[in-house]
DNA sequence: AACAAGGTAACACAGTTGTGCTAAAAAGGA
DNA sequence: TCCTTTTTAGCACAACTGTGTTACCTTGTT
């Protein structure tokens, strides 16, 4: 009987304008209004849709996750084990306009959610894709382990642990300063450390 | 004539005043008012050594940094080049409560410079503070290569970066989940970046 | 054509925001 | 003692905040 609209769709739609309001003028400008403004709508409809802000912050929070997650995963393992890897680590740096502004507005909520502690989901939501970006690693440098790829006696573990720090560092880099830190040159740097794991 | 107060003191202990608000409730929450009673003084009294909030946030940002290099100045490069290095990229990182405090404050104040890029002064600042630590694992990278302890044929320049990346990444993961990376972990993994990088 | 439910916009309200302004207090030199 | 300068507190104002409420529009089924 309703008019149909499909509500999902309204709500990522109206996250990604939180997105620009948060990317332009930081976390502290994103009020209900400003992002009804920057959505072009009325607030009211936002509220429709959004019955209070820290729903509105998680959902977002939560929308870039999901799409760094379907990229991941939309990838297709082919090719060789050290190809595979490296094409699954770059999917999950910022080393695209798209990507670059998902990963300002992530640190933007990482930054938020450290304050929320004890009480907050958002912490949890960090802790849970920190995790997920771990067992990534693990799994692929245990994939070329098994491959026989890697050098004998790496502590896999340990390897998994220095290389998401790797990650994480590299990809701040890419976002501070991307003219320093081009897609190419951490293209390279990953694939260099990778070597640095590999059987002579 | 006037009352004596220690005017750079006094500053001091308003922008940390400022950080525990920041970490408290998030940057969102840093208003003049809130930082004020946090102070333990009137809005007015805030308003007298800050005219306006955007100086506030910078001092306070300025402030982080300045910390930092303090420590970081005060190490005493004795014992061999190994130990050194050890000592001063620990220094750079969030091993323990006070640090890491200074750090979830750094995090804000980077996701909110993303923000005002262009105009605001806190996105250079974050460059220059970026820039100084790539310089250190610069330096001492190449004051240990002098020592003879390095293996030769590593492109020093590169390994800098990766090395910086890896300390960066190492910090945000401390300061995540500071149950997993503990100081002692974080430290172990450090070492044995610098082990792989050694002369056999 | 009428209806009922989903969707939209607008207003109200109490509280907070940044900042400008003013008056009082504090304190050491004259 | 008074006086001058620094320091402090408080008020005022317009703008903005999150949220509650209400009335209206839109739409597809009956």
């Amino acid at each position: 009987m309703p008019k149909i609209v499909d509500h999902a769709a309204r709500r990522e739609e109206i996250a990604e304008a939180l997105w620009r309001v948060v990317r332009r003028d930081g976390i502290r400008a994103a009020s209900v209004r400003t992002i009804a403004a920057e959505a072009g709508w009325s607030a009211g409809a936002v509220r429709y849709y959004f019955p209070d802000q820290d729903g509105l912050l998680s959902f977002a929070m939560d929308l870039v996750s999901r799409r760094v997650t379907e990229r991941v995963s939309a990838i297709e393992p082919k090719g060789n084990a050290t190809t595979i890897a490296l094409r699954y680590l770059e999917e999950a740096m910022p080393l695209d306009a798209e990507r670059r502004a998902e990963f300002d507005v992530w640190m933007a909520f990482m930054a938020q959610a450290r304050a929320e502690s004890g009480a907050g989901g958002l912490h949890e939501h960090v802790d849970t894709v920190h995790n997920g970006l771990r067992e990534l690693c693990e799994t692929l440098l245990r994939s070329l382990a098994d491959d026989g790829a890697l050098d004998d006696g790496l502590d896999l573990r340990r390897e998994a642990e220095r290389l998401h720090a790797l990650i994480d560092g590299l990809s701040l880099h890419a976002a501070i300063q991307p003219d320093r830190s081009t897609p190419a040159r951490v293209r390279q740097l990953l694939r260099q450390h990778l070597e640095t794991l590999m059987a002579p």
